[in-house]
Parts: C-alpha cells; structure tokens; sequence
DNA sequence: TCCTCCCGTCCCGCATGGCGGTACAAAGGA
DNA sequence: TCCTTTGTACCGCCATGCGGGACGGGAGGA
C-alpha cells in the first residue's frame, strides 16, 4: 500500500525568498537564512567548500558566516568538520508552533473528523507560498503525530493551499500568486495562473477545495479553511485519501463532514478582535509561567 | 498525578550564546538571533517598540532586522502589528532533527525499555550547557509523542546532560562547564562547579547520572550515555518517574536495564567512522530522492 | 471635533563592519 | 616525499547598514 499522502513529495520550498526584495536588506542576514535553506536541502552535512560553491559565497565570507551560526546554534558541525542545521532551530521551531497553538485546540475536533470519515486528516497553515503541515491523524492508527509533520507544500496543488488563499482579500491573493513559481508534479496539476485564478473561484462558490492528483496521481483530497471572527482563513483541514475511495460520488459527503467540523473549529476558537496591547493574543496559550 | 518530568520546566536556555565571543562578529547575525530567541521567551506576540525596549535597539535598527526576518519567515507578524515566530523555523528544525534521525532509529529499543522498567523513558542530545529533548515513550500510553519534545533543559540539573557532559573529553568539560550559569531550581540543585565536576566523576565511575530532584521536587532520573564508535556520546537516555517509585533500592535494577538499552543502541547504531567526502553520513538518513 | 501622543515607516549621511584577496597551516593522496 | 585541497587567520578598503530624525496615521481624551 503506498503511503498515501501529498506530504510525501517536496520538503522545503526554497522560491519563498525572493532575495534582495523590498527595501530593507542586511546582507548577512539573508545570506545566513540561505546557508540555513541549503543545509536543510542537503541530505550530508556539508563542508565550507561544497557549501561555498553551492551558494557562490567567497571562503572567508562562508566561514565567517558559518562561525556565527555555530555560535548561535542555528547549525552544528560534525567532527569531520561538516555543517548541518543546529537543534536551536527545533526548540525555536516548536517555541513557534506552540505559540500559535492550534495543534492542541483543534485535535478532538479533528480526531473526530477522521473516524467519521475514515482517511487522513491534515492541519496546516500559509506561508507565503506554502502550507507547513501541523497534525495528521490517521483514522486506524492510535498515534497522532506522523513524522512528516512540519513539512511544506506548494499553495497552488494541495487542497488546503487553495482553500486558505481562496478566502484572502483580493490584494493577498494577488500577491501571493505572482510569487508563485509553478512546478508541474502530475499532468494534472495546475500550471498557470490563470487556471489557479479560475480554481479558486470555483473554491468560494462551494466553500471548499479540491486537490485531484495534482500533486501525486491516485491521492483525492478535499480542503476548507478555519476562519478567525474576522473572516480570515487562519488554517485549513484537509481530509486525503486514495482517488479509489475519494470519487466524485463521495466528494459531497465527505465534504459536508469537513465543513462542519470546520465551523466547529472556527466557532471553537473563538476568536475576539484583539484590542490592545497587554491583551493577550487568543492565539497564544500562556504557559510555563 | 503531577506531571512527572523534568520537561516541565525551562525552555531555552539564553545563555547558551555568549554574544561577541570569538573574532567573527556578524553583527546584524546576531541581533537577529537575540531577536529570535527573544520573541521565543515571550509568550505573546510582541510590537516593534517592545522590542527595541527589551533589546536596548534603535527603533531603524530593529525596524530592518524584523522586516528581513519577516521575508525569510523565520518571524511572522500579526495583523495588529506584532511579532512572533515563524513557521519556517518549524520546517528548518524538523528538517534538523530528520537529519541527525536518532529518533527512529532509536525508537524500537526505547519503548522496550519503557515497557521493562514501567517509567518515563527520554531521549535527549547535548546543546552547549542544555540538553534538547527529542523523544518521550510513557509506558502507559499508546501515543509516542509528547508536546514538550524539543524544549530544553540545563545540562547540570539532568541526568542525561550529566551523563552525555561526563564522557566528553577533559577539554570540553573544562569548556562546557565555564560556560553554564547555575541556578538553583530545587534546594538539591547542583549549584557550584566544584561539585558538578564531582558528580560528573562519580558518572564517570557508575556509567550513568541520577539526578536527584535537583530539577524539581519529587521527581528522580537515571540517565545513560549513547556512544558512537569513537566512544563519543553522542546522546543520551533517561528513566524518570516520581521520587517514591525511583529509590535507592531501585536505582541499581533500573540502571541496569537502562545501561543494557543504550549497549544495545550504542551497537545497533553501528557508527563506522567516516573516511571520505562523499560518503553518506550514518547519523543522515537517506529520503525523498 | 480637535489635539496630542505614540508607534511604525522611511530617508539620509557618516563611519565602521565585514567583504574578499591572500597567506598560512594541516591533512590526505599520489 | 611532494602536491593538492580545505580550513583558519589577517588586513585594508569600500559599501553597508547604523542611528538620528522626519513624517504620517491611528487611537484616545478632552
């Protein structure tokens, strides 16, 4: 049985930076962030050297480079003097997550999700141009947590991509879309602008989203966002499964569970416009203190 | 039931970067460091004025670095203006973690252990003067993950950062230990360098740490080290639960069962060292491609 | 409604940080 | 053994990014 996820292609989706936009540049800043991105491309640790041609960085100026962010344990060397990413990204990373804090207000209602329909289940959010995977529940399985969570996924060929971009404000969306750089994975996926624009219509009239083999032949998936009080698709859940049991007879159905279980989550959450500074951010569980 | 382990407390670890040590400074590197480790301390989104406050920086100055941090993703902001982190630290840390892949591989001979010895079983490796927790098995449960994984903890107050400190060689302890800032968390803490390296040498002698509710009241650990072939701990193993169940009659039985465990580990993960450029790192699992 | 305060954004000139050329050391292969 | 390759260290010059400060807008208060 092969492992039925569109998390299982792409990981990191590098074209998010566009370097040297917007006015603002600190160049060792940005440089660093890219020796970060090459190394978690990398499956080996790297050296100066191969490091240095990859990015067409100066030796000194890698090195240099490099020492700060072992400083600071961004990356770590091995003793073969080789670089790979540090373990203060997975502390800042969970920091971050735990901040937002969706994974643990929306579980129950997505573990119910998953035993009423009886396929995966994803969480995720927006970023730029991709959506970073949170949970998974599977419906057989006792575990919640798949070891590919925290991956990343092109907007414009996952369900849960078109159904957070789809409800933006026509400016965002915009945005969002000229900074795509299409990738075509199947023959099915969406390739032009033009054609995405036309799919996330089709996304706000029915209230949910489609992904048809777009990113891997034989997975159906059907999205819909979790709206904050203001209307502002914060998240998405997705529900995936092999095309043989996602048809276009089930697709209702399962779609209706998903959208109700949605407005569950969007109601649950509760969220009231912030109002001022001290309020704490509903987003954000205060803990540890 | 109290929560039983010695997660509960601190996160990460600020002093594990000396700023301005060493001769390559990379100035805006590391402010952008500080201002990521400071919006993982604050458990609310923060506004650029507050953080010129709790940073001592020029309003421009940091105006500059939150806008480039923006565009890499490593912070995001809210739509009331304020900083958080970013999911792509998220994405870099799991990426982190799949890289160094202790855990799956450990796993299997971990939740043996967890079911032999009806503990709390953790893993963890060493970062500066902290240990990074990467994986907790509870003997009664079914779900493998825990929400605390990828916080931090001070190596001096932990079983496990005292058995991975231990096995370093004499210069790296000199090093680490000069580094470490104690605080006292529990009247049992241990709160000096003389009686650290004290402790550490009785480590050295039993081949493996307890850490006596120095962390917090009630709760004791036993703690070994993983070794690579080079007999470099690259690791290590706890067993913790409530102070009533972990007793000096039960120590020796436990760390037994526990040294056994991270034999076998320390085996299994069969590290050849390495000989040349291209070769696949062992620690570095092979996906994706 | 106006005024005031505060906060985020933007601009600009100066000096300093950090770029990159280079030299050196160390390790490994031929 | 030499020679290549890779990591570390130094240094002078120039562009970079620092910080002062101006501007605009939003939120309260009177």
């Amino acid at each position: 049985m092969p492992e039925l996820l569109s998390t299982s292609l792409a990981t990191t989706s590098p074209e998010d930076i566009v370097k040297g936009e917007g006015p603002y540049q600190l160049h060792g800043l940005e440089r660093a962030v890219s020796v970060l991105e090459v190394l978690s491309e990398s499956d080996v640790p790297l050296s100066l050297a191969e490091l240095c041609q990859r990015m067409s960085l100066h030796k000194s100026t890698a090195h240099r480079a490099l020492m700060v962010l072992e400083r600071s344990a961004l990356i770590e060397r091995t003793p073969e003097n080789r670089f790979r990413l540090g373990l203060k990204l997975y502390e800042l990373g969970n920091r971050a997550v735990e901040q937002i804090d969706l994974r643990a207000r929306v579980y129950p209602f997505f573990r119910r999700l998953a035993l009423k329909v009886g396929e995966t289940v994803h969480l995720s959010v927006l970023q730029k141009t991709s959506i970073v995977y949170l949970e998974k529940v599977e419906p057989n399985r006792r575990v919640c947590m798949s070891s590919k969570t925290g991956t990343s996924n092109p907007v414009y060929c996952t369900s849960m991509g078109k159904a957070m971009l789809a409800f933006q404000t026509p400016e965002t969306i915009e945005q969002t879309i000229s900074k795509i750089r299409f990738v075509r994975y199947t023959h099915k996926t969406i390739c032009t602008r033009e054609k995405l624009v036309k799919s996330l219509e089709r996304v706000r009239r029915r209230g949910y989203a489609i992904d048809d083999e777009e990113i891997e032949l034989g997975v159906r998936c059907i999205g819909a966002p979790i709206f904050n009080e203001n209307h502002w698709p914060i998240a998405a859940v997705s529900v995936s499964g092999p095309s043989s049991r996602i048809t276009a007879q089930s697709v209702p159905d399962i779609a209706e569970h998903l959208l109700a279980c949605c407005r569950e989550i969007s109601a649950a959450l509760g969220m009231r416009a912030r109002k001022r500074s001290h309020v704490t951010s509903p987003f954000v569980r205060h803990y540890g203190n």
